[in-house]
RNA sequence: GGGCGCAUAGCUCAGUUGGUUAGAGCGUCUCUCUUACACAGAGAAGGUCAGGGGUUCGAGUCCCUUUGCGCCCACCA
């Protein structure tokens, strides 16, 4: 016994290192069926995920604990089903946001930048970055007890990976689906970037909108006002737009004006685009610094000037301008046009300015030469891929979202012009021009033989890699067994923010690559916010780090929070005292398992008997003996069971977390175990009370595994090792070494005596609920065993029998607690409960107030009055022919109830 | 301009085929260090489920609508 001294307060600390080693070395992480292994079956189901790979930049927030616990409750819920299961890990180099960090820490410790560096050295310093960082995340990962099988983790710019990029990349060059040229793009002038539609956020801010005006270039006093919210964009205007129907300026059409300081003529033209009713109803046209302007200049042929260069500073097409910062030469002009009289006037207006997702500066539309991938195509096939259902959305709302955006897709820009990625693979020859886009990397120009061959210095678009992530994980484009046996993986979970970014892109190159939809399912978690739903930053204040969490109050406990707190595709808010709660109830299973474990070792290797086993209940043995307490939690355990498998299968976790979490503090730790104590302590049902408690432990502990997988695993150990030298030694025999490969409970129908022995015990728990009640009023001290005669007219059977657990539960004195038929006299000087069919009389000598006590009896009548009008009400109406039966049943048989209930309610009154 | 989500106890949230008197955690109040747990136990207070209308025998749950908050998409100068 004395080796089942567990600690008192469950220590995650000490534990969560050393079972975590324990699943790695035992290799459980790895599928049990496996190509790699000898034996391996091809026929056998698996269970795949991928991980989404977290960046190497090296920060760490509730988003990385989030998704690690989603994907690691499913992977081991299914590897306890017994499916071979896999979960791909890996981390991604993240282009931009990695490449900044580096620059950024360059600066700092040695302040210098990228450029004078060097690209070479510049690459080492990132490959040291990634180095570092890239062991902190997967060390992290592990520390949230990720069970990912780390023999075949990956990196984006490994050289597998990198070589499906170039084979991508390659296939799509050949089908002509990729092409290069000049466009106007989203140029970002810190990061000196193009970047893609996605990666610019639009937020509103007050600006101005500036109004001046265009003079026509014959006259000295004719003008077109126009309206602008950037001025400076007016030295790259090449034309002034009115709208063809507008009176007013109908006349101009066709004719010049003159383009403020600068003094170039450009004409006046037509074009339905123009809204006639917004700001002046003339529009400016700039075809370099404007998408729509660009589409106008396209169907007019309009010249296409670009008035800033890469860092957004004035060109010489500014002029006098030219050198100047864009928002320096905005004030400048303006100033030069209010004294040269072209001003009209500035107007307080929002905007809604483009900003980098990244550097958070305003992006500039800026023509450059770029790579495109013709997304059509694909676009087609990933939104049928969704339709057709061979990818389901979950929650299926997102579908909408899905193929709103699929529809209206444009060409993905894919070229960064940063360092850190994949190059892209082509070379320009310099003698003939002609490109050469080529697997391995070519020494000649496959055009002209020549040997001036120069690669593209630009990289491509992080995603591009990550779109290829569940396939290049597996070893694509080899054939590899992995690819051909885990592909396609099963299911894709992540946030919904990055749908478009990468799940679509996902879809998108794994039907264009592999023929097959990378997974089955994407399921969406929502955001992790701060508890009053507010988006987590730091200058915000309300960051809350996980490892600081997790160091206080351990791993299962932000687990469990995070799980239990989401809904499919829903915001979560998440506070620590959530964690702390469930920091509690790590503890609550820590101490209700070292009861459990002390009470077998309490038997004894050759202890009591045993339970007879001829006949069995749901495959617990069945014996006569068996309380009604045993029944009923057991009972209540596999309703159990089926609910939790429903809700996984609805993807309903937090639900599942929640339910068994109600079941084990409730049900079990504050009711079943209060009885089993009693049973206990009586030789004949010693035995099976600690065979319930061990089979009862062992399903929770099982079902709560995936939730909080560190505390179960723990105690699943010491639970066995006490099982295995006890009496109940072969309730033992098929359990496995650990917790993490035993079987998920099985659900099983009801056998039909579940019903009745629920209910049975509902009126011992309200009985005891009403007596703990009267003295919580009464201030009856917890220590006082008091007296109660109890009249259990058609239940007096049952409350005979279960007397004693009511006293115990109540804290009734067993000696002068008994439980009558029906009593001629009732007692003096007590209070009388009434508990549906059941009276309860509790002498309180010197406690009871007469009038007090009329008051409490005319209360309880009162509302049970209201009830009984209510239901009686109820049953004449419609619903007792509408309703099903066993609805209107139910509710006669309430309305009996409270009928009795008010009929003794109504003697003890007299 | 389109699309979506949310509105339930003081706070944060559950409540998915519509069916008892709507639940939990935290917080509050009262008792208790009862031999698994004070990271606990027992009890209590606290809600016209945002407003309005509809469908139904029956609505927190389905439909319409109003209001407030949030998010996504979109080229209105």
């Amino acid at each position: 016994m004395t080796e089942y001294q567990l600690p008192k307060a469950y220590d995650f600390k000490s534990t969560e290192p050393r079972i975590y080693e324990m699943w790695e070395k035992g290799g459980y992480f790895q599928p049990s069926n496996d190509p790699r292994q000898p034996g391996f079956d091809p026929a056998k189901k698996p269970f795949v995920i991928s991980i989404p790979p977290p960046n190497v930049t090296g920060e760490l927030h509730l988003g990385h604990p989030l998704f690690v616990s989603m994907e690691d409750l499913m992977i081991r819920y299914h590897r306890m089903k017994g499916e071979p299961t896999l979960w791909v890990p890996g981390t991604d180099h993240a282009g931009i946001a990695t490449q900044l960090q580096v620059e950024k820490d360059l600066l700092r410790t040695e302040e210098t930048t990228r450029e004078e560096l060097g690209r070479e050295k510049f690459l080492e310093r990132a490959w040291a970055w990634k180095a570092k960082y890239h062991s902190i995340i997967t060390q992290q990962i592990r520390r949230m007890g990720a069970s990912c099988d780390w023999s075949r983790e990956r990196f984006t710019l490994d050289e597998g990976l990198s070589r499906a990029v170039r084979e991508a990349f390659v296939r799509l060059y050949e089908k002509g689906l990729i092409y290069r040229g000049p466009r106007l793009v989203n140029w970002s002038p810190g990061l000196k970037t193009a970047v893609s539609d996605l990666e610019v956020e639009y937020s509103e801010e007050p600006g101005k909108l500036y109004y001046f005006k265009y003079m026509l270039s014959a006259s000295e006093t004719e003008y077109i006002p126009v309206a602008t919210t950037r001025p400076e964009t007016i030295l790259g205007d090449t034309a002034v737009a009115v709208h063809p129907k507008d009176k007013r300026y109908k006349k101009f059409i066709g004719k010049n004006v003159i383009v403020p300081i600068l003094g170039r003529e450009i004409p006046v033209i037509a074009d339905e685009y123009v809204d006639r009713e917004f700001g002046t109803g003339a529009l400016k046209i700039t075809p370099g610094h404007d998408p729509n302007d660009y589409d106008i200049g396209q169907r007019h042929g309009l010249p296409i000037l670009s008035m800033l260069d890469r860092e957004a500073k004035v060109t010489e097409v500014g002029g006098p301008y030219a050198g100047l910062d864009r928002f320096a030469c905005r004030e400048k002009l303006w100033a030069d046009m209010q004294a040269a009289g072209l001003v009209i006037k500035e107007e307080q207006y929002s905007i809604n300015v483009p900003r980098s997702q990244r550097g958070g500066e305003i992006v500039e539309p800026m023509i450059s030469e770029q790579w495109f991938v013709k997304i059509e195509p694909l676009a087609k096939a990933a939104l049928e891929a969704v339709r057709d259902r061979s990818i389901k959305i979950v929650p299926e709302r997102f579908e909408k979202v899905y193929y709103n955006w699929l529809e209206n897709i444009r060409d993905w820009c894919i070229s960064r012009q940063l360092w850190w990625g994949h190059r892209i693979p082509v070379w320009y020859c310099a003698d003939c021009g002609g490109k050469t886009c080529a697997r391995t990397d070519p020494l000649l120009c496959a055009h002209c033989g020549g040997k001036n061959i120069q690669q593209d210095p630009d990289v491509l678009d992080t995603w591009f890699s990550s779109g290829l992530w569940p396939f290049s994980t597996l070893g694509w484009p080899e054939e590899t067994p992995d690819l051909k046996y885990f592909y396609p993986t099963t299911l894709m979970e992540t946030g919904y923010d990055i749908l478009f970014f990468w799940v679509a892109r996902m879809i998108m190159l794994g039907l264009e690559f592999t023929g097959q939809a990378p997974f089955e399912t994407v399921y969406l978690h929502g955001l992790v916010r701060d508890e009053h739903g507010r988006k987590m930053s730091k200058s915000y204040g309300n960051v809350i780090d996980p490892l600081v969490v997790m160091d206080e109050y351990g791993t299962d406990a932000l687990r469990f929070t995070l799980l239990v707190g989401s809904t499919p595709g829903q915001d979560m808010n998440i506070s620590e005292k959530k964690v702390e709660a469930n920091r509690n109830f790590a503890n609550k299973i820590w101490n209700a398992g070292r009861f459990v474990i002390s009470a077998i070792a309490s038997l004894g290797d050759r202890g009591p008997q045993t339970v007879d086993r001829t006949t069995t209940v749901h495959g617990q043995p069945s014996t006569v003996n068996w309380t009604l307490a045993d029944s009923w939690i057991w009972a209540r355990l596999q309703q159990l069971v089926r609910d939790v498998e429903r809700l996984f299968q609805a993807y309903q976790f937090g639900e599942a977390g929640r339910q068994i979490y109600e079941f084990f503090w409730s049900d079990f730790a504050d009711w079943y175990v209060e009885a089993a104590k009693l049973q206990m302590q009586k030789e004949e049902t010693k035995a099976q009370t600690v065979e319930t408690l061990a089979r009862v432990l062992d399903i929770c502990l099982r079902l709560l595994h995936p939730f909080t997988p560190f505390v179960t695993e723990e105690l699943w150990g010491h639970l066995r090792n006490a099982t295995c030298h006890s009496s109940l030694a072969t309730l033992a025999q098929d359990w496995p070494e650990a917790l993490i490969v035993a079987a998920w409970p099985e659900p099983r129908e009801p056998e039909g005596w579940e019903a009745g022995k629920t209910a049975d015990f509902a009126l011992v728990q309200e009985i005891v609920r009403s007596i703990r009640n009267l003295r919580a009023e009464k201030k009856v001290s917890p220590a006082k065993r008091i007296s109660a005669a109890v009249v259990g007219g058609a239940k007096t059977d049952l409350l005979g029998e279960q007397a004693a657990v009511i006293a115990a539960l109540a804290g009734l004195d067993p000696a002068q607690f008994a439980v009558h038929k029906s009593l001629v006299t009732k007692p003096e000087d007590a209070v009388a409960l009434v508990v549906g069919p059941v009276e309860v009389h509790v002498p309180l000598s010197g406690m009871v107030d007469a009038d007090e006590e009329r008051t409490r009896l005319e209360k309880e009548l009162s509302s049970l009055q209201v009830q009984i009008e209510r239901l009686e009400k109820l049953l004449a109406s419609d619903f007792a022919n509408k309703a099903p039966a066993a609805v209107v049943q139910k509710e006669r048989e309430r309305l009996a109830s409270f009928q009795e209930t008010a009929e003794k309610l109504k003697a003890q009154l007299s």
